[in-house]
DNA sequence: AGGTACCGTGGGAGCGCTCCCACAAGTGAT
DNA sequence: ATCACTTGTGGGAGCGCTCCCACGGTACCT
């Protein structure tokens, strides 16, 4: 009676305390058995787990947060304006493959934006307030200080698609660079010799990988790569336009073209059907994601697809084991943990 | 001395305490500031707003949480296995309105699918224990059992796309019946007279208005309305196919279609090339939705484009409204709060 | 002058947990 | 029988806030 009365604001719930009271054990043991801690006896655990049953106990997430220091909770920060990650299928499946993964587990996911100044001072702020356990960062560029925030914050957190060959974070990619070489492979395959390739922004390092596989693949089968047939594009419809105008004024003589993005594909289409060379007869086309323009072309395009939901999956597994075994930062900078995953090559008939 | 000593836990992050001192005033004071409350003179609220800024005060957003029994969450529930919100461009936009709209808010946004019936026991769990405090619910079924659990335990919530034309619960939906309409009249201005309608699932509300606004779109201009026009579909491009495959049997001189999806649209467009149809110059199609397979078919597709950001938006302001003035049920249910967003016909060559 | 009304402010109490110390009881070695 | 552990358990203290009561100070009435 002294104080101001039970306030009851929880809306009836019952709390640790009178789950302790109904099973006769304190509130440490009942923290304990939910806790999944060993140091219970069987049949206390079974006393606490009935009387949970019986009053429908549910933690109090925030409480938990607050005396645990800990929050259960990841981020997935999108770098929003940054349209290509919201380009179908890359961005649904992605929050697929996350979603799917980390409803195995008791963490919650977060969905912010960082996509205007003002979001990322906000996110900033976020972050320096510890509300996440850790984040994934998906589609960083090169000069993004976001990564550094992070590691001086010491928040765990994995990336997609590494900045560059000497990543220091985390990450989980696919194999851009078999990718960009099973584009080529298969078009040598199907007798073309005059391979252009219609490159990514090249400030994405995933892009750059690609540029690398076409090279390759085109020595490692003998031929000699013709830098007029590599025109950068940035990953847009106009983009592919016009590394298309470019790359059929430079060399009219080209008998296939390997887009670095199925968008850039159809800008380059219909180049080539204005100037009247029909694919696959004349130029054959690849495009790179296999997203629904791939299938929905016409003629279908042969794309590349990357198994993105499964990249979901495994960015979530490597934040929560980065999570579990915090240990001190300088041993953790030598063991890098890097994932890449295997791409597939799905023909159709543009090449 | 007498405790186990400071844990400092926080990382060394600043209190409430640490900026009261700071600022020489009580801890209720900050806490006023913090939360502008008018209650405070503009002196003590400038030394306060110093002391925040000095010390990089960031309030901790778990122990709010506990002590004001809310939690400044909300979360987007997603019914995975429905892949028609996963589909292009729907989910991507719908997030991109949502995250612009809370990004202005202290609200955090909260990803959660209930695809799996674990994922729904899961779920029902999270919203017993008040996790959030509102939720934004897309696509619905009619025979969701979610929507009641949430007005059961008074959880604030907003739809996406109303389960019927009763609906209790606030919601923004596009102008499904004016977008059915719009096809219609585009079609009967173009000078075609015998339009077939493949709808999408009907236990969807917007795909029943649709199939309305074609109804009355055809009778307000003169027409009766034949019922062998109109075949069920189910969003899926398979399902367009087989609609377009009956009623070019059953109506074998039609002029003009008019899909209840892209992808329908596309699955129809297959049928009516392998059957020698030239679109538009005998069969004219339209499509809903204006996705990228719109705008990427050929011909181009004609379609209807809803304004997703924007419900996306507004369905966040609706959330937020309807979390600020809780009011008893009783009067909540009298006023029902509805929006609805015009559509937008998209021109293109196949019409 | 005394009364009444409000400010603006300080700080106690409490939100529901986790952490950790203390302690009883049991086990085995000496 | 004594000592040293180990195991299971209870409960105090504290996480960083919000809520709300109490209280001194003004301002305006009678």
């Amino acid at each position: 009676m002294a104080s101001h009365g039970a306030r009851s604001r929880s809306g009836g719930r019952p709390t640790l305390e009178e789950v302790a009271a109904r099973a006769g054990v304190g509130r440490g043991t009942v923290s304990r058995v939910i806790n999944g801690s060993p140091r219970v006896s069987d049949a206390t655990r079974a006393a606490v787990e009935a009387a949970v049953a019986e009053l429908g106990y549910v933690p109090n997430t925030a409480a938990r947060a607050l005396a645990a220091n800990r929050t259960n909770a990841i981020a997935l920060v999108v770098p929003e304006p940054e349209t290509r990650f919201f380009a179908e299928p890359y961005f649904s499946d992605m929050l697929k493959g996350v979603g799917a993964e980390i409803s195995e587990t008791e963490m919650q996911l977060l969905l912010i934006f960082a996509g205007s100044d003002r979001e990322r001072r906000r996110l900033a702020q976020y972050l320096a307030a510890h509300r996440v356990d850790g984040v994934l960062l998906v589609s960083v560029h090169a000069d993004d200080p976001l990564p550094d925030l992070l590691s001086q914050l010491e928040i765990p957190a994995v990336i997609s698609g590494p900045r560059s060959a000497g990543e220091t974070l985390p990450s989980v990619d696919s194999d851009n660079y078999g990718g960009g070489r099973s584009a080529v492979e298969h078009l040598l395959a199907g007798g073309r010799r005059t391979i252009a390739h219609i490159t990514g922004r090249l400030d994405v390092y995933g892009a750059q990988r690609r540029v690398d596989g076409y090279r390759d693949a085109l020595r490692d089968a003998g031929h000699e790569v013709d830098e007029r047939l590599i025109e950068p594009g940035d990953f847009t419809e106009e983009g592919g336009r016009r590394a298309m105008t470019n790359l059929l004024a430079r060399r009219p003589d080209l008998d296939a073209v390997f887009a670095g993005s199925d968008v850039m594909a159809a800008g380059a289409r219909q180049v080539l059907r204005e100037e009247g060379r029909g694919i696959p007869s004349d130029v054959a086309l690849i495009g790179y994601d296999d997203s629904a323009i791939a299938r929905h072309m016409d003629p279908p395009l042969t794309s590349v697809r990357q198994p993105i939901e499964e990249m979901g999956r495994h960015m979530i597994d490597l934040l929560l084991s980065e999570i579990a075994d915090r240990r001190p930062a300088v041993s953790r900078e030598l063991e890098r943990r890097q994932v890449v995953l295997a791409t597939e090559l799905v023909a159709r008939a543009s090449s």
